[in-house]
DNA sequence: TCGGTCGTAGTGGTCGGACCACATCGGTGG
DNA sequence: CCACCGATGTGGTCCGACCACTACGACCGA
């Protein structure tokens, strides 16, 4: 696959690539290669950093900072005193770096991000009218009562959350799943829910929350995707109306 | 606003977490928190490692693997011998990393990519064909002939990749284009496609291209989601039955 | 004066070593 | 048999040195 036998005694394995960006670069690209061609499965451990450092001929400095960034990627999980271990490659572990995006987008970039979670929620919850069981259904009741009951900010939000995720994970898609969280991610989902939320907001929401409820508890695919895509169109609209005020 | 007079156990320096998990994620959030804080913009220059791992009263080791795992989420960008500077943080930047996730998952994982693929791409098309410009169209169309005038399957997916690039970018959603960038990286493509088209799906997909090129000359959104729906669909559906017949 | 050249200071990149904190496992003694 | 404890190995942190590159200004020749 990589091989490239050409003579060269001394080095035997991995010794090839000859000096392309930094050796840090190099590092984390050759580790992705491991597990992309198998050689790496998820969850197994890797060698030590010392071992790995000594076999790509880098000092153990520049490997800990390849090493460091995988973890931040979600590809490696490393636990002081035992070792490093591949992650188990699910779209959660992928994915969580996803909720930087959304914390750090600004501006238009905040509308496109809600443009594309309108996308996405919209067809997952359509599918989770087709597919969610009694169990999951009875579930999001729950989310849906303790959040009308409550009138604390940081209550009704976890709630919200919750609400949306339980639809999202009846959907059967975790990529989708684990995308939408990112895009509901705490400090993202503050930041506009906030303001949003402070123009009374709150009984459309639990209109449109009932809604989608409604649609679900119903089977109806059509009307789970029309209401869900209203509900984040909603918030949508008003983040736009807000950028054009005050750009 | 968080000056560290050094030293000094006691803690008070303004915002800064007592010791959660480790120095450098405790750096790394450090420094997110001062891009979304405002603090720090994008394209501006940070200071020094040395002076940055002072300020947080690590060491510049722990910093620069701080740093390093900015960088590879494309939030930083670190240039030899000039400095470190913060990305324009536009999807582009930060959604690069979005690749690595297509390219390290597989089997169930990979179906759940397309299936976001299909959707978001069709929705893409869509939004194209209201708001492509002549001049667009046409480089659209570049691409399909070129497409079309060679048999090197390299040369294919290259224009192939362009003739769907164009279109996410007509759609005028970057966050979007930047996604579905990843989500036909090289590597990626090049492992389902290379299945795909050996069972001879060439004219097939001849004519799906040539069904959404359609759409999109007659400015029909409607026509223009469902034929890329159906183009994403075919590939993801033979990818269901390949997983089917050889788990 | 103008233009290019060359030093030099400052920056990130790499290295090697040292020590610490924690997890694991085996032996020990009850 | 079990609880304890120490040894060993691992990742986490720090330090100091040097290299490679960039940026910028002083210098020199035309």
């Amino acid at each position: 696959m990589d091989e490239t036998p050409t003579g060269a005694p001394g080095a035997e394995t991995a010794a090839n690539a000859p000096q392309k960006g930094t050796v840090t670069h190099r590092a984390i690209e050759q580790i992705k290669a491991m597990i992309a061609g198998g050689r790496l499965e998820p969850g197994q451990r890797l060698p030590t950093e010392r071992d790995l450092a000594a076999r790509l001929g880098i000092s153990r400095s520049s490997m800990r900072e390849a090493i460091r960034a995988l973890t931040v990627l979600g590809v490696l999980e490393a636990r002081h005193g035992s070792g490093i271990y591949v992650t188990q490659l699910e779209a959660g572990d992928l994915l969580e770096t996803f909720g930087v995006v959304a914390d750090l987008s600004r501006g238009p970039r905040l509308v496109e991000l809600l443009e594309i979670r309108r996308v996405l929620e919209s067809t997952a919850t359509a599918l989770a009218a087709a597919r969610i069981t009694d169990d999951q259904l009875s579930e999001v009741e729950k989310h849906l009562t303790a959040m009308n009951a409550t009138d604390d900010p940081e209550e009704i939000l976890a709630h919200d959350l919750a609400f949306h995720r339980e639809i999202a994970a009846a959907a059967g898609n975790e990529t989708m799943a684990a995308i939408l969280e990112g895009l509901s991610s705490r400090t993202f989902r503050a930041r506009v829910w906030r303001g949003y939320q402070e123009e009374g907001a709150f009984a459309r929401t639990r209109r449109e929350h009932a809604a989608i409820h409604r649609a679900l508890a119903a089977r109806d695919p059509e009307a789970a995707r029309a209401s869900a895509a209203a509900h984040v169109g909603e918030v949508e609209e008003w983040l736009r109306t807000q950028l054009r005020a005050v750009p």
